[in-house]
DNA sequence: CAAAGAACCTGGCGGC
DNA sequence: TGCCGCCAGGTTCTTT
C-alpha cells in the first residue's frame, strides 16, 4: 500500500472531512488490529471525543482528539480508510473498524491483518514519533543535511538504506525503486561508493518523485485506494516498478528485477550505474 | 554491524 | 478447470 504519497493523500481527504466532528461511535468487527489498548478501553476513550485535526508522520495518520488522545493508525500492505455517507457503514470481512461521525463516517479495511490502530497520550505518542527520520518533503531537510547523513551510514546499502524509516520517513519499496532511477544509481550500491554528484541527485530524486506522486494522488497497482475510494494516477508515471521486462524508456533495454533485502527491486542496468 | 530470511495474513495470478 | 507456488505500497524479529 501505502508510502507517502498515498498517506498524505488519505489524509488530506480525512483532515477536510473529520476535522472539528465528534466521534459519535465506534465499532470494532475484528479488534485484533487494536495495538497496546483493549477494545472496550478505546471505544470507551474515543467515542465523545472531538476530531482536533488529522494530520501525517512518515506513513503514520494521526487523528488528534480533544482530551490529549491521538488515535495512530499504520495500513501497512493492504490498509484503507474509506469514507461512508449516512448512518450505516458498509461493513466487509476486511472492515477492522468503523468510526460514526454525524450523518457520515469511514471505516478502516485491511485484509491482510497486517495494519494497526493505536491510541496514546503524549509520552507514547512521542515514543513513536521519535523513532521516524525526517520528513523528505519538509524544507528543513535539506541537501547538506543528507550528505552527512549518508555519511554517516556509509557502510550500508542505498536502497533498504532508503527505505530505512528511522533515516527518512516515508519511502517505501515502490519510491525508493523510482527514486533511484532518477538518480541512475544502482539499489544495491553501497553508500560509501557515491560521489557527490550522485548524492545530490538522490537527493533531488527524493524531492521530484514524492511531491510528484503526491501531487497525483499516489500509486495503485493492485490494493491503494484513497479516502473516496479513487485510485492513484502515480501508476501510470512508474518508470521502473512493475515493468520487469517492460523497454527502459531511456536506453530501451528490458528493466531487470532483482531480490533486494526481501524485495522485489527494480532498475535499468544501463541506466543505473 | 549489516544483510538475508522468516514471520505476520489473505487473495490474485501464472504455470502446468 | 484445478491445484501449487510465488508474489504483494510494511515492519519486526531471528539468523547468518
Amino acid at each position: 500500500m501505502p508510502e507517502l504519497p498515498e498517506v498524505e493523500t488519505i489524509v488530506n481527504q480525512l483532515n477536510a472531512k473529520i476535522k472539528g466532528k465528534v466521534i459519535d461511535r465506534v465499532e470494532l468487527p475484528s479488534f485484533e488490529v487494536l495495538r497496546d489498548v483493549n477494545k472496550d478501553v478505546f471505544q470507551t476513550l474515543v467515542e465523545g471525543k472531538k476530531v482536533l485535526r488529522v494530520y501525517r508522520r512518515g506513513k503514520l495518520i494521526l487523528i488528534e482528539l480533544s482530551g490529549s488522545l491521538t488515535i495512530i493508525i499504520h495500513l501497512k500492505l493492504t490498509g484503507r480508510i474509506i469514507e461512508f455517507k449516512g448512518k450505516q457503514a458498509k461493513i466487509s470481512p476486511s472492515t477492522r473498524a468503523v468510526f460514526y461521525f454525524d450523518k457520515m463516517g469511514f471505516t478502516f479495511e485491511d485484509l491482510r491483518k497486517f495494519g494497526s490502530l493505536r491510541l496514546v497520550e503524549p509520552p507514547g505518542k512521542k515514543a513513536i514519533l521519535s523513532k521516524l527520520g525526517p520528513e523528505p518533503l519538509e524544507g528543513s531537510f535539506g541537501r547538506e543535511m543528507f550528505f552527512n547523513m549518508l555519511r554517516r551510514q556509509s557502510r550500508k546499502k542505498i536502497k533498504p538504506l532508503l527505505m530505512d524509516q528511522s533515516f527518512i520517513a516515508g519511502i517505501g519499496n515502490i519510491y525508493a525503486d523510482e527514486v533511484l532511477y532518477f538518480a541512475r544509481v544502482q539499489p544495491d550500491r553501497f553508500v560509501f561508493t557515491l560521489t557527490e554528484e550522485e548524492m545530490e541527485r538522490i537527493f533531488n530524486g527524493i524531492k521530484k518523485v514524492l511531491s510528484e506522486a503526491v501531487e497525483a494522488k499516489g500509486t495503485t497497482f493492485r490494493d491503494y485506494v484513497d479516502f473516496s475510494g479513487e485510485r492513484g494516477n502515480y501508476f501510470y508515471k512508474l518508470k521502473v516498478y512493475r515493468r520487469e521486462g517492460a523497454p527502459c524508456y531511456s536506453c530501451g533495454l528490458p528493466v531487470k528485477k532483482i531480490r533486494l533485502g526481501g524485495r522485489g527491486t527494480h532498475f535499468c542496468s544501463r541506466c543505473q550505474k
